[in-house]
DNA sequence: AGCACGCCGACT
DNA sequence: GTCGGCGTGCTC
């Protein structure tokens, strides 16, 4: 019996259900350190494992490791510990867990992929100069500055590969090679920014935050704050307060894309002597690699990011603020499922942190956790400045069906707006140009061969898109099912309302703000210094606009049709339309001038538009929570989504109605929808 | 996830 | 008689 050998808990980036264990050779026993990344044998191939545990036992029937990865750990044990509990949690492989953690580039083998390393030449100290001209200028430059990177040489001289060889064969240069972290906003300028005076809910608010840092436990707090009613300022204080505690902050966005103003403002207040790293989808492996490690060496004090910056590895968090916790797209969908808020309240309670969610409109969920006293509620009911909520307004359209997309009161309150110099704001909530195109002849319309659904026309490309899984194809000419040419588009998309608009109000200034138009790199963020520089006098979108803008100069906003996601079949369909339209709404009269709201729909009774043109989220809430409780939906029960697939249609049906069946005996504990 | 083993149809 | 289909099961 071998009771001393060294073994390693390793959890391998395959779906296997538990961890295994992996002898540690001698000659690895000093890199094998927790939260290292390894190589190990698994059947009969090397695959990647994350380094949990080290313990000592029995080797038998063990495999050794075969490789270290990393020269320092990429998981904190604090973070270990968190990923095995969301691994338990969402019952899924802990090597999946970690693999989709780490930032892309990471999660695989080669470490080759993502080092950045960098040669630093340094000046040795001696009088003396070399013979060449070329030589001479690049060590002057080495030895002003005492030691220089090849990439700032690179910027100095055309060809400064050669000099530099020699300078070392000589003895005057000294070679390093560095790991180079790279910061994507290195080269945008920052405005210094001041705390700004909290108004009186604000002190308040933050007075509780601040009890909740300084008891230094997890404390959950939702921050109810309607639209304008200054969250943000909140935010930026109660983190410096964290910061001051000597603690790190870690800020979750929904889609920091969308957000570089919320990312301008911290760094305006923070920049100077705080180090803060934002991590999302659009940063390079290379970029995410950097970040990833800079936090894991404990040089950043404030992380902002998207879901997935939930992991990141921080050594010492003081705040977790949730912005928008009402968010879907905290949620991911595929994979790995988790949700990132409520991984956020996880991480707080193991570490410690406060958490702070933050809402115009809480998801149902937080807001009854409030209520139930789970988490703290702290409320902000007045927009910064005293300014007013907009007043809104519902158009029923069938009243006044309108000939377009737009109603003729929408239309004349968009020409108002105009002649006053202010800026208007659409929402219609599908891209594109036409939902679906039908054959007004024999009523043929055009499929998705993968998912069934009705493929969008989209104009500009002339193309039929599926807005689901993305196949495109070309229009037909000729109806496929009749040979007639009388393909007619149905409905209407942004395209289509950029059209109408161009049309109906000549002379105005239209942009379109949707996934089609900002899928470019900085695509999205020209659109929104166009809008911010008044160079827009109308902005068309998908819920993409509703999203977290500041734009002072719109005093419209006009929503296309509020009944889409109204009818859309799904229990949250009224929590999706009333949040959708309550923050659309927060768009308009943000600066000094009133706001404006119309929003055009079919079924003006309805207690989410009803409530969303009172602005009154309470009564919302009430009624929906009483609904919701009737039908024991969440947060009253649980909801289980149990998807089946297979390659034959009547298998799969014969699977799902036998698991349905299985699951008869605990009639009343569970219910079996659909 | 891979990659094996294993048991049934069309080919040299 | 084999080559190869993908169904089931295991990987420290």
């Amino acid at each position: 019996m071998t009771e001393s050998a060294l073994i390693a808990t390793v959890a391998v980036a395959a779906p296997l259900a538990k961890p295994y264990s992996y002898l540690v050779p001698a000659e690895l026993a000093d890199q094998a350190r927790v939260g290292v990344r390894l190589e190990v044998p698994l059947g009969r191939r090397q695959v990647v494992g994350y380094l949990l545990a080290l313990g000592s036992g029995d080797a038998a029937g063990l495999k050794p490791i075969r490789r270290v990865l990393d020269a320092a750990p990429l998981l904190t044990p604090e973070l270990i510990r968190l990923l095995l509990r969301a691994a338990d949690y969402y019952r899924h492989p802990p090597g999946e867990v970690i693999r989709c953690a780490l930032p892309a580039g990471l999660s695989g083998k080669g470490n080759e992929v993502s080092i950045l390393r960098e040669a630093v030449y340094a000046a040795v100290p001696r009088a003396d100069q070399p013979a060449g001209g070329r030589q001479r200028q690049v060590l002057a430059q080495i030895r002003a500055a005492g030691s220089l990177p090849l990439s700032s040489l690179r910027t100095l001289f055309p060809a400064p590969y050669a000099p530099l060889k020699r300078l070392v064969e000589l003895g005057f240069l000294t070679v390093e090679e560095v790991e180079r972290h790279r910061d994507p906003f290195l080269d945008q300028p920052v405005v210094a920014d001041r705390p700004a005076v909290p108004t009186a809910e604000q002190a308040a608010a933050l007075e509780q935050i601040a009890t909740a840092i300084a008891a230094g436990g997890f404390r959950p707090l939702l921050l109810h704050g309607v639209t304008g009613s200054g969250k943000t300022e909140v935010y930026l204080q109660a983190i410096a307060g964290a910061l001051a505690a000597g603690r790190q902050a870690l800020v979750l966005v929904p889609e920091i894309a969308l957000t570089p103003q919320l990312v301008a403002r911290f760094r305006a207040r923070f920049g100077a002597g705080k180090s803060i790293a934002v991590l999302h989808s659009g940063l390079s492996d290379g970029e995410r690699y950097d970040a990833w490690r800079a936090i894991a060496a404990g040089e950043v004090d404030i992380v902002i990011g998207a879901r997935s910056a939930i992991f990141a590895p921080l050594g010492g968090l003081g705040i977790i603020v949730v912005d928008e916790e009402h968010e879907a797209s905290y949620k991911q969908g595929e994979g790995f499922r988790y949700h990132a808020r409520d991984l956020a309240l996880l991480r707080g309670q193991m570490e410690g942190a406060t958490v702070l969610l933050g809402s115009a409109t809480p998801a149902l969920t937080s807001f009854q956790r409030a209520r139930d006293g789970q988490i703290g509620y702290l409320f902000l009911g007045n927009r910064v400045g005293g300014r007013p909520m907009p007043a809104v307004e519902l158009l029923d359209l069938r009243q006044a069906a309108p000939a377009g997309v737009l109603a003729p009161p929408l239309l004349a309150a968009l020409s108002e707006t105009l002649a006053r110099g202010e800026q208007g704001l659409l929402l219609l909530n599908r891209r594109g140009f036409a939902p679906f195109l039908l054959c007004a002849d024999c009523g043929t319309t055009f499929r998705c061969p993968n998912c069934e659904i009705t493929l969008t026309f989209h104009q500009g490309e002339r193309r039929l898109r599926c807005h689901y899984c993305d196949y495109v194809e070309r229009p037909a000419e000729l109806c496929p099912g009749c040979n007639g040419i009388n393909i007619l588009p149905q409905g209407a998309g942004t395209e289509r309302l950029e059209e109408e608009l161009a049309a109906l109000l000549p002379g105005a200034r239209v942009a379109r703000m949707d996934r089609d138009t900002t899928t470019r790199k900085g695509a999205h963020r020209a659109l929104v210094e166009q809008m911010l520089a008044g160079k827009i006098d109308i902005l068309v979108g998908t819920q993409m606009v509703a999203k977290g803008h500041d734009f002072p100069g719109v005093t419209l906003v006009g929503v296309a049709s509020a009944d889409a996601t109204l009818n859309f079949p799904d229990f949250r369909s009224a929590e999706r339309t009333f949040t959708l339209l309550a923050q659309v709404a927060g768009r308009a009269g943000r600066g000094g001038r009133p706001g404006q709201v119309l929003i055009q729909t079919y079924s003006p009774e309805h207690y989410a538009l009803q409530c969303a043109a009172q602005h009154d989220y309470l009564a919302f809430a009430e009624q929906e929570l009483a609904f919701r409780r009737e039908l024991s939906y969440p947060p009253f029960g649980h909801l289980v989504n149990l998807v089946f697939s297979g390659n034959n249609g009547a298998q799969v049906e014969a699977a799902a109605d036998r698991f349905a069946a299985g699951l008869a005996p605990q009639a009343g504990a569970v219910e079996v929808l659909g």
